[in-house]
DNA sequence: TTAATTGCAAACATTTTGCAGGTTC
DNA sequence: GAACCTGCAAAATGTTTGCAATTAA
């Protein structure tokens, strides 16, 4: 049984090794918006994860849960998702992967690298190089 | 050679009869949105679009716009892309194809859909059926 | 102590909305 | 003439920014 308002979290520790590991300097509140967003695999807003933040009980504001993101997503601590023009969401996990959106509820489901294949990619367009590829399976409840 | 300012139209006839195939009013505007959406295969914002149809010579205002690309969108007649948080493009190309995206250009490039494999599709989610699949491959200029 | 970080509020950009007036069939 | 569509301006949203105050090393 869990207690109201508590959700899970990252332990202190593992989060600031995390950003130390990545040459991010472990503030106070880089260190409780990474407790929220590294507690486990999920997708969250930036608003999400300022309620969350505030929710135990620590002191930030949105702008600074912004930058952090932003400056989390530059040093591949956090992989941002848009899904569409409504806002964007936060997936800890970093490692390549896809995902499944109900366009119904909302709901994002990862999908593991190795569960999808992609077979024959095509050349990248001449002097470009591949980064990242994002696959998203939208789906409705039926 | 072009005459400066004057983009390639679709012909009015031919945007006439897809709306009323998907039972759209063909109005005024809708049209004229029509005549820049549905020129060639392409990617353009809301506001792309609008300077567009300004620069035809038509008057439409943003509004209008956007309920008319929303309306195409509900109908199938274009494909709302979203890459970045930023803003949504959209794509008159509807059948099943895909996207190369240049994190350093914001350039975007259809990939058809026979020029990339998707092997052993994870089922959806219980309760869920696909809807569409997006695959959108970030490249950058090296 | 010096640079980096934070919070606040204002600024921004994109998209949506309410409503009066105009258009379509 | 009834329903639908458009334009305007205002509002709503999500995100960024400038700057003074605070914190980190």
């Amino acid at each position: 049984m869990s207690t109201p308002g508590t959700a899970q979290l990252a332990p202190r520790a593992r989060v600031v090794e995390l950003l130390e590991r990545r040459g991010v300097t472990a503030t106070q509140q880089r260190v409780e918006v990474g407790q929220v967003l590294f507690a486990c695999p999920q997708h969250l807003s930036a608003d999400q994860i300022l309620e969350r933040v505030l929710a135990m009980g620590a002191r930030v504001s949105k702008a600074t849960v912004y930058n952090t993101l932003n400056l989390f997503s530059e040093r591949g601590l956090v992989r941002t998702l848009s899904i569409d023009g409504d806002r964007q969401f936060y997936d800890p996990t970093t490692a390549p992967h896809h995902h499944f959106y109900n366009v119904d509820t909302g709901e994002l489901i990862d999908i593991p690298a190795d569960a999808l294949a992609l077979a024959s990619l095509p050349a990248p367009p001449a002097g470009t190089a591949h980064e990242r590829i994002d696959v998203i399976i939208r789906v409705r409840s039926s």
